[in-house]
DNA sequence: CAACATTAAATGTATGTACATAAATTTGCA
DNA sequence: TGCAAATTTATGTACATACATTTAATGTTG
């Protein structure tokens, strides 16, 4: 469905301001359609991309600075969502003897059933860009760096 | 920056799970840029996104149903973000004669002005997308278009 | 070594998102 | 008419986001 359609506005100021709304809408839409996906599992996405890192990390711990460092929404808290993961006894807190101050964060083996499991299902390998060909989503990644260009 | 520096992950999947990240990515870039240039005024993006729909029905009401089905957003919940334009009072609401289930939303003269001071200081018209031709804008559009296109 | 700055994580507060449920009103139809 | 269904908004709860502040540990420097 067009983006006009969506949300039912049939004139934009031009293809730019289209573009910026058509490119929210749709990181949202995709956000939403993995949401949804990992709901039965009790996961959100948030918990579930700190949950992969966690598992990369693995037999090594991460730290929360590490975990902000990689994941996609700086700002997002990781202190509180690893406090649900903690809570759901699929990450465990210690502190680091090298450094009083950090934390060292470990995925536990539940965790890892958890996150074999979802993959086994087949939950994560649909991509949501899958209309896209192989080019158009090398142009799609074209385009997408272009924006976030600083002057 | 390409999206493998900005988030530390050297190597992907393949591109599918590359463009997906990057799409998430770049439209959270673009929210936090516009989300900081409205702080200044008082207002969140979806508070000044109601706002800019109240006044395009302006002098005419706008009910709850109406906002939703123009929001980017539909699973936000309009009625809150209302109540935080309403305490500012840059909104009124009152029940709708015609209906007495609908509530009549309106921008008031202080939201009116708040909207064009920040429109005359050139918060909007900075288009997130300046480094796009309006050629690539299309085919971003298009790309994007082609993503949600169900089965 | 003591004082101060820096670092790492947690906590506080306001707002928004996601979804379920409730409350009030209107509609439709037996 | 009367009553169930549908509509419209508001409210409750859990979680996440955004950002400021606090607490504790470590580094640094005079």
């Amino acid at each position: 469905m067009r983006i006009e359609d969506e949300i039912k506005q049939p004139i934009f100021r031009d293809e730019h301001q289209k573009g910026h709304i058509n490119l929210v809408y749709t990181a949202g839409w995709l956000q939403l359609r993995q949401a949804t996906a990992f709901k039965p599992y009790g996961l959100t996405l948030p918990q579930f991309n700190i949950l992969r890192i966690l598992r990369g990390q693995h037999p090594l711990p991460a730290t929360v600075a590490l975990l902000i460092d990689r994941m996609l929404d700086k700002t997002s808290n990781a202190s509180r969502i690893v406090d649900r993961l903690e809570e759901k006894q699929l990450v465990t807190r210690t502190v680091c003897p090298a450094n009083r101050r950090a934390v060292d964060i470990r995925i536990t083996a539940t965790g890892l059933d958890l996150l074999s499991r979802i993959e086994q299902d087949g939950v994560i390998d649909v991509s949501g860009l899958r209309r896209l060909s192989t080019a158009e989503v090398q142009q799609l990644n074209a385009l997408l760096d272009k924006i976030r260009t600083e002057e």
